[in-house]
DNA sequence: ATAGTAGTTTAGAATGCTTCCAAAATTCTT
DNA sequence: AAGAATTTTGGAAGCATTCTAAACTACTAT
């Protein structure tokens, strides 16, 4: 059970949360940001996430939803995953790693920088730095025959 | 200068390929594999590719296009790249490799694995197995402040 | 508090890449 | 040369995402 003095200081953690990341607090940002922001790693959809703000009793434009994770991203909340399928996906956890995905179904699942070494980087090209280093391992499910 | 006989041979080079690879050699596929496979390495997108065939003198639809990508890289001529931006592109260099993308433009460039080394894998979970493994440096152009 | 202003939200339209469609054309087989 | 199967085609349709311009909301300075 969720007393409302607990949603209370949840929404107040997630407002300070915005304002230090220099993102107003606005009551979409707040909602969205309690579905997001609470520690849980995951990789979220805008129509995902859409859909969940429905299920919340709560309403908010596809639009909005968008505007939220983009500026979420820029603002360093969630960082945005490029190397699956045809939907920009946006993850929770933002410390490195690497991503195992299923072809099938496009789920994702972590894989700890501890469990790979990447022991020699290549050159980066001159008048370039790298910005990100994305390792991403398709998995199909093995064909039991 | 190209003679018609240079042509010729080179269209029978691809003709073969095509058979080999299971694929109906039809005038589009022909063309089309003249254009790519050629043994220059490079990553092309549909639209792209459509152009180059317009400027080739031949007309061919959009959908063929995409219809003979997807064919060839179905029958191992070329492979789909799935880390860039919101098009997809086709590789025509098969062996193992990785990529740099320029943030800026998508820009591509192939990366060796005797640059890369991979110590230490993580494990697949179980009931899959690794379809591909791949490794993207996103790069940025270095600010000169 | 209040008014002003800068930043946000909104619904729906627009975009752009890709796929679908059903008819016409082409390729392979016999 | 005829038949069967596959491809091509142009345009329509689909879909995730972005754009738009008007309404609204959050902050700031009064």
């Amino acid at each position: 059970m969720t007393s409302t003095r607990d949603i209370k200081a949840e929404e107040h953690r997630i407002i300070r949360c915005l304002k230090d990341a220099g993102v107003r607090p606005t009551r979409q940002r707040v909602l969205i940001g309690r579905l997001l922001l609470d520690g849980r790693k995951r990789h979220v959809g805008a129509e995902q996430l859409y859909e969940e703000v429905q299920t919340s009793g709560q309403h908010m434009a596809l639009a909005t939803v968008y505007n939220c994770l983009h500026k979420f991203a820029d603002a360093g909340l969630l960082r945005q995953v490029k190397n699956v399928g045809d939907t920009v996906l946006f993850d929770t956890n933002l410390s490195e790693h690497y991503h195992f995905v299923d072809i099938e179904t496009g789920a994702m699942v972590d894989i700890s920088p501890a469990d790979v070494t990447l022991q020699k980087m290549p050159k980066i090209p001159d008048g370039f730095e790298a910005e990100s280093i994305e390792l991403t391992v398709r998995l199909r499910r093995k064909t039991t025959s």
